[in-house]
RNA sequence: GCCGUGGUGGCGGAACUGGUAGACGCGCUGGACUUAAAAUCCAGUGAUAGCAAUAUCGUGGGAGUUCGAUUCUCCCCCGCGGCACCA
């Protein structure tokens, strides 16, 4: 039975005190339409909804004006259930779940003491943007100008203890206690997902292949070890500088033997200082200051070269240091330009007296590999650092571990307690969940408001009984979303987040649909949960999103984005008491293909509106006496639409599959009666996209069942292949005319009763030199 | 800059694995109904020429492959989205 199951999934909105958007609206019908065609055609399907609820519009607006964050969510989740209800939208509504709910977070915490217990949670010193008037950490958002947005004070950059999940463990694929898990990058292969989104993932994990070479740093006194990543090692003959990002810890290191200090830790202060906005304008024109008085040895040829500190080396990736070759890196090229450094060609191809070479070539300059061409040159250049042990083969990431502690109220508080006996203590699972205490003060008092509740900072170690105080931070709300697709299976469970075989049951998702804004985010991180789930048996399923696809912005009528101060937003409320939600859902279906990108256009709802209200003018010719039998023209149509219909629908193709409905409806419509038959399947396949005039009409006809109780109906395929074909005639690849015949004809047949054609006869009347002849399409003398 | 994606009538968009370009809808034009208007119904609607049959051109621009190209290949232009010094 389990092939049967078909599981539905959207994904959960925030709820906004705005309400639902035309964007909710076009995602939620699309796969309303989905679901309530699945269950017609038998299958068991599964279609829930939830509240992404936790999240910063909610403490913001609470501290703006003192709600409290959980009001706000709930008057927002009765909207937007209600419009959902009125849009026809047909949840189980059994399964809701809220993340901001404690029954809900009690697993999102449970999920980080299974990371932690395992090794993948852990805290470390991290950068934030830090504004020192407020003394708080800001978002990314807030601190973009590099102002705080509070207070309007320069924002800096600061390292604090902050919480990470290990992501990068996942990356590629790992044997688990016998177990074969696939990793974040090969598990894309397994998945039928848009390949924009694919690729948007690979490029966002940014893989490279290349090598650690281990460069001598020395004072004349003291030599230490440092190793830089480069995906050229090809090219190390052509290292001319070394730099190191401003953080780096061989300044200190030898900071007695920097003849420069003063300047050196003055250029420092100033890149602290800058803002990830600022580095990015920063970006074109770059500076360092060398490190006077050490300098690095290359390890192939023995040379001494410079050593600068500059801020384009980036202190998260590698190892915060490279080996410049400014032949054959633009990056390089520019900063040896600027401070007149020596560049060496080492590939031949390029001009390097122009700029830098980074394309493919011939190996020159460079002992060992001359006359190599670059791959070549990689190998033997890592197998000779191997076997020199002076560096080795090696694979970098950009993606870097997950970062979810937040320094905020409304968020699911992370179990940690810290005791000064015992030290950093998981809150043990039987203590579940850690309440988020609702007596705090909101007014913005600089840190994570949740210090200052007594009632919630204040806890005895559960090791040694003492007085300790809870982790005040709370986590990503993308942590929640990241599992909430398995508790909707079992959304009531108090013993296990959802048990294995309901998931089992229903898992993995058949068909995820939503906005192409979570790409990479909330993708990447639900896969990686699921993994995690995988690895420790909790689940079967590598990867929890079988089929994914995008609903496309929906844009303002002029073709710019929707936006509230010039007014130009579509709010569906408005628009179903005008038309009707049938009217609505109809009409964000047939604007164009689901994912595309397209211009909201309030006068084409009268088309759609039209095709509705002729339905309802139609029913009134239904005969219920089938003896009055159809025309053979309707009977073929209506079969075809059946047909062509579900194809779309499988498809997610709404527009074609509406167009297929409003041909049947008008050649309905040419009709003097039309036949019960006829009609009932009419408003089957009509029923997915337009629910409540379909059920009303069905209703009418006496059925005692509702319209969705009763089965998709078949058609007749046979009727179908005997349909008459229109060929195209064409003379030389032009088309001439068209000719009516029976599928399947042979060419001689047709080429006799083109020549008795009067239309086609004179074309014909002398020799042709070939004819090409498709079946059923086309046929074509070339004279 | 890199990666991705798209460009078809006045507009939203259709076109199966290369085979009738413009389905369906909006809008527009003419007609019917009406004292009139709205609504509704009927007819027409890519451009140019022609009374018409029909002919020529036409899917961002240019080349190519093919009997035949919106569809495949190469070059270029423009729009949109993502990433942004990842060594």
């Amino acid at each position: 039975m389990n092939n049967k199951k078909f599981y539905c999934l959207d994904m959960f909105p925030y709820p906004s005190g705005s309400g639902l958007h035309v964007g909710h609206v076009e995602g939620y019908t699309a796969s309303d339409i989905f679901s309530r065609y699945k269950r017609m055609k038998g299958f068991n399907v599964i279609h829930p909804m939830g509240w992404d609820s936790f999240g910063l519009p909610a403490e913001n607006y609470a501290i703006k004006t003192g709600v409290h964050p959980s009001k706000t969510v709930d008057t927002a989740i009765n909207n937007f259930t209600s419009q959902m209800k009125k849009l026809g939208l047909e949840y189980d509504w059994e399964r809701e779940v809220k993340t901001s709910s404690s029954e809900y977070y009690r697993w999102t915490q449970w999920l980080f003491l299974l990371l932690y217990k395992n090794g993948l949670a852990y805290k470390k010193k991290a950068k934030v943007n830090w504004c020192e008037k407020c003394s708080t950490v800001l978002a990314n958002e807030q601190a973009e100008t590099g102002f705080c947005e509070r207070c309007g004070d320069q924002v800096v950059q600061k390292d604090l203890e902050q919480w990470f999940f290990k992501i990068s463990d996942f990356i590629e694929d790992q044997e688990f206690e016998g177990k074969k898990i696939k990793g974040l990058l090969s598990g894309l292969d397994d998945i039928d997902w848009p390949q924009t989104t694919k690729i948007a993932q690979k490029n966002w994990i940014g893989k490279s292949v290349g090598a650690e070479v281990i460069f001598a740093i020395s004072d004349d006194k003291d030599n230490y070890n440092l190793n830089v990543f480069t995906t050229r090692p090809d090219t190390l003959y052509g290292c001319t500088y070394m730099a190191i990002n401003p953080e780096h810890e061989i300044v200190e290191k030898f900071k007695n033997s920097i003849k420069n200090l003063s300047e050196v830790s003055k250029y420092i202060e100033e890149s602290k200082k800058k803002t990830d906005m600022e580095k990015i304008i920063d970006a074109k024109d770059k500076t360092g200051v060398e490190l006077e008085g050490i300098s690095a040895i290359n390890p192939l040829n023995n040379k001494r070269i410079k050593i600068f500190v500059a801020d384009y080396v980036l202190s998260g990736y590698g190892s915060g240091a490279i080996m410049a070759v400014p032949a054959h890196d633009e990056r390089d090229y520019a900063f040896a330009k600027k401070y007149n450094l020596e560049i060496i060609e080492v590939i031949s191809g390029g001009d390097i007296s122009k700029e830098a070479y980074t394309g493919d070539g011939t190996l020159i300059n460079s002992e060992i590999v001359n006359g190599l061409s670059v791959e070549e040159a990689k190998k033997k250049i890592i197998k000779y650092l191997e076997d020199k042990k002076i560096g080795q083969a090696s694979v970098n990431y950009r993606l870097r571990d997950w970062l979810i502690s937040r320094q905020r109220y409304w968020g699911a508080p992370i179990p940690i307690i810290y005791c000064d006996k015992c030290g950093e203590l998981p809150v043990p699972e039987k203590d579940l969940p850690v309440l988020l205490p609702e007596d705090v003060d909101f007014l913005p008092t600089g840190e994570s408001p949740l210090k200052y509740s007594k009632s919630f900072h204040e806890v005895n170690c559960p090791l040694c009984g003492k007085k300790a105080r809870r982790e005040n931070d709370t986590m990503d709300t993308f942590v929640c979303s990241s599992w909430y697709y398995f508790r909707y299976l079992d959304p009531k469970n108090e013993q296990i987040f959802a048990e294995k075989d309901k998931i089992s049951q229903f898992m993995p998702v058949d068909l995820y649909i939503g906005g192409a804004d979570h790409s990479v985010m909330h993708l990447l991180y639900a896969r990686f949960i699921a993994k995690v789930l995988q690895r420790y048996d909790y689940t079967d399923i590598n990867e929890p999103f079988k089929k994914l696809r995008h609903q496309g912005m929906i844009l303002a009528e002029d073709g710019s984005k929707m936006s509230k101060s010039k007014g130009s937003v579509v709010n569906p409320n408005d628009v179903v008491s005008e038309y009707g939600a049938d009217a609505l859902r109809l009409y964000e279906m047939f604007m164009g293909p689901l994912e595309e990108v397209k211009p909201w256009n309030t006068k084409n709802i009268l088309g759609v509106k039209r095709f509705l209200e002729k339905t309802e003018i139609l029913s009134e010719k239904v005969v219920e006496d089938d003896s009055k039998k159809d025309s053979q023209d309707v009977i073929l149509e209506i079969n075809k639409t059946i047909k062509k219909v579900g194809e779309d629908i499988e498809e997610l193709k709404f527009n074609t599959a509406i167009s297929q409905l409003m041909i049947m409806l008008n050649l309905l419509g040419k009709k003097e009666k039309i036949s019960f038959n006829t009609w009932k399947k009419f408003l089957l396949v009509l029923a997915p996209f337009a629910p409540f005039t379909s059920e009303n009409l069905w209703l009418k006809l006496n059925e005692k069942k509702s319209i969705f109780e009763v089965s998709w109906p078949e058609y007749d395929s046979s009727l179908l292949a005997e349909e008459k074909v229109s060929l195209a005639v064409q003379f030389n690849g032009k088309t001439r005319g068209l000719i009516d015949v029976e599928p399947n004809t042979e060419e001689s047949v047709i080429i006799s009763m083109l020549k008795d054609d009067e239309k086609f006869k004179k074309y014909l009347s002398g020799a042709y030199k070939k004819v090409i002849y498709v079946k059923n399409r086309i046929i074509n003398f070339i004279v």
